[in-house]
DNA sequence: GTCAAAATACGACGTTCCTCGTACAATGAT
DNA sequence: ATCATTGTACGAGGAACGTCGTATTTTGAC
C-alpha cells in the first residue's frame, strides 16, 4: 500500500482545506448553508461559543459521515473555518466576514431561531 | 365535456389557495425559500413595491411553468400570499407574519441582497 | 360564443441533497 | 510500534429540487 508513503508526505503544510475568500462568499449560499436543520444548529453552538468547538463537542442526531458532510458545506459556502488541531479539527463561525458582507443577517437569524424554539417547545 | 360544469361549480369561492398559518411558518423553510436566486428575485421585487405585484410584471429568465412552481414554494412556506384578481394572480409579501415571527431577518436579508448587487455588478 | 391572456397540471429529465456504512488516513499517547 | 481517537473518502440509495414542454383551465373582453 501506499499508506506510509502519503503519510509522511504532506508534513509541511499538512492538511490543509480550502476556505472561499470573503469576495467569494454569496448570500444564496449562505442561505441554503442556513437552511438545513443540522447545520443550523451547529451554527448556533458555534455562535453560542464565541470562539473554536471541535466536530465532537456538537452533538448531532446522524453518522459521522453526515458531520463531516454539513460541516464541509458550511465551510465550502463561507459560514465556518475549520482547521486541524492535533487529531481534531476546530470550527469557528466567521462572523466578522459575514457581518462585514450581509450587516445583522447571522444576528436575525440566530434571533429567529431562537425565538422559534422558544414559541414551539416552551 | 365536464369542461363548463367545473367551470361553474366554482364560483361561490372559486380558486382559493392554501397558506400556512403565521404559527406554521418555519425559519428552515422561510430560508430554503430564500436560497434561491429566482425566488429571491421575486422576494426583493415584492418588498420593493409595497404592495401586489402579478406574477407577469415580476419578469424571470425561466419559464411559465417554473415560475408557477417558484411562486407555489413562497406561497407554501408562507413567504408571500397569493391571490387571484380576474386572469392574473397577485402576490404579496407576507411582511407583517415574518416581521412577527423573525422580527429583522427580511430586512436584513433584503438589504445584504443590495450589498451584493454592489458588490459584484457595481 | 369566441378569443386571447394568465396561470396550472402533469409528466419528465437531470441534478443536487441528505443520509448511511465501510474502509482508510492522520494524529497523539502509550 | 501499537493503539485509540478523530475525521475522510468513496460509493450508494432515495428524496427533493429546478427546469422544461405540452395540454388544459380560468377569466375577461370582443
Amino acid at each position: 500500500m501506499t499508506t506510509t508513503t502519503t503519510t509522511s508526505a504532506d508534513r509541511p503544510g499538512a492538511r490543509v482545506l480550502d476556505h472561499p475568500d470573503r469576495s467569494a462568499i454569496r448570500l444564496e449560499d449562505v442561505l441554503h448553508a442556513l437552511a438545513d436543520p443540522m447545520r443550523l444548529r451547529i451554527v448556533r453552538r458555534l455562535a453560542a461559543a464565541q470562539g473554536e468547538l471541535s466536530c465532537t463537542v456538537i452533538e448531532l442526531p446522524v453518522s459521522k459521515s453526515t458531520c463531516t458532510h454539513h460541516y464541509r458545506v458550511l465551510r465550502e459556502h463561507g459560514v465556518i473555518s475549520q482547521i486541524y488541531r492535533g487529531t481534531a479539527k476546530m470550527n469557528v463561525l466567521r462572523r466578522a466576514d459575514l457581518d462585514e458582507l450581509f450587516p445583522g443577517l447571522i444576528e436575525r437569524v440566530l434571533k429567529a431561531a431562537e425565538l422559534q424554539d422558544e414559541r414551539l417547545d416552551a
